[in-house]
DNA sequence: GTGAATTCTGCACGCCGTATAGAAAACGAG
DNA sequence: CTCGTTTTCTATACGGCGTGCAGAATTCAC
């Protein structure tokens, strides 16, 4: 068994592993999570479907993989929405973090519905995955720049580290050492803010499509950042995003 | 066939009926929406699987009526819950229910997610039900009502009725005649606001579970009482809500 | 070519939603 | 009590699903 050999395997290997997640992705778009299934892909890339389990031990493996892929692919764009605004006008970077992640998530809902849905509340049970934590550390450290600005009655209601699960403390405290766990706290609660309408309208309860629902997010995210204490020079426009990755 | 008769048959199938949806709730509650198969549910009740079809023409026709009833049954407890809170504590009564909301999703994760998740989107598509136009003129009145102290803030993007879809404007408009639209658009945000963070904490995207997550929602529901320029005279106190129904 | 390692196929099992045909049961009328 | 009708249920079948397992096919170093 040559070095060389080895290598060309695992790259074989990881070109399947890689049509796989692309197949699935694929599906995913087209008819909902519902719609990855082992042997549907197997069927499009034309192998038999037991061949899957050859990369894949389980169909709840390739789906937490999956997750964790478009969750990173979300990160990226979310990341470089925020950073194509000043980095001293923390009140747009904000924005700017919300906006994207609504336009992401407008174009890709089976996409979202995967991230935040039910098959990750199943699939991951809980556990802290590495997008995730890139997700609440991003938005602690916009927070973190925001806090001195932060009325007093945000943080009336101080925060313990102990109030929060130990994993994501932990996570949080090692990225951001010294950090206020008021902010944390904060941070939290812009996630959710952020989430909210965008969780309502990807699943189709606000009317059965809003006209012009971008008026009622861009609001949310003035009053958002106002509420942090700061004022946005202007809320930053975020271009559509493409779907798929 | 006398019509004595048909009211017994009538009732016989309304139990039957009745049954299949307490055993469909009971799966729900014991293993997620995925759980509930019609040849389960004929299998808990003695019955062969395709009897169930006598009854409802489809396993989505059933999931829909759950949703409903389900939905129906949160609205009992957050309408309750608003109630217990005098009538000119408007802010109160917006945080009691929100606080009734989440206790509820708290102690029944997969009816939250049934109501909200993946499931909705895709066997509703978009179809106002019953118990969504509840919540929402329920939350819509609620906001009407602090509307003269909502700060200028708030009412600074004016809303159209046209920027609403048809269907969820109309529905308001007729309840509640004479609104002001930028009312309704505050109260979808509001309505974004509770559901954020809840459907953050029922998905498992706040860590594995947060300590005291209470503490963060408390402060997120007086966070948005205040911003709708009121002052609740104390945040109320929703008691735990009992799993199913 | 030969032998070992890897990858894939074929098949089986039990689950699912759904359709259809026919048995079983309920019931009013005679 | 029996007949015919209406309602409800069972039996069976089809295709699809996730998942294991035995063995064929392929790949590669020697």
């Amino acid at each position: 068994m040559d070095e060389h050999t080895q290598r060309r395997r695992a790259r074989l290997r990881a070109r399947t592993t890689a049509e796989i997640k692309e197949t699935a992705l694929r599906l995913l778009a087209e008819g909902g999570p519902d719609a990855i299934s082992l042997r549907a892909i197997a069927r499009e890339m034309g192998m038999s479907g037991s061949a899957v389990y050859g990369y894949f031990a389980t169909r709840d493996a390739l789906l937490r993989e999956l997750i964790n892929d478009v969750y990173a692919s979300v990160l990226d764009r979310v990341e470089a929405a925020r950073d194509a605004v000043p980095a001293d006008d923390t009140g747009g970077r904000i924005a700017a973090w919300g906006l994207a992640l609504r336009e992401w998530a407008l174009a890709n809902p089976t996409g979202f519905r995967l991230i935040y849905g039910d098959v990750a509340a199943t699939v991951q049970a809980g556990s802290f995955s590495a997008a995730a934590k890139r997700a609440c550390v991003g938005l602690t450290e916009l927070v973190a720049a925001a806090w001195p600005h932060v009325r007093d009655g945000q943080a009336e209601h101080a925060h313990e580290w102990s109030d929060f699960a130990a994993t994501s403390a932990a996570v949080v405290q090692e990225a951001l050492p010294g950090l206020d766990p008021g902010v944390f706290g904060l941070a939290l609660r812009v996630w959710g803010r952020m989430h909210g309408l965008i969780s309502l309208e990807v699943n189709g309860h606000l009317g059965p499509q809003l006209e012009r629902s971008d008026k009622l997010y861009r609001a949310e995210m003035l009053d958002l950042v106002r509420s942090l204490g700061l004022s946005p020079r202007a809320l930053p426009v975020v271009g559509p995003t493409s779907a798929e990755r």
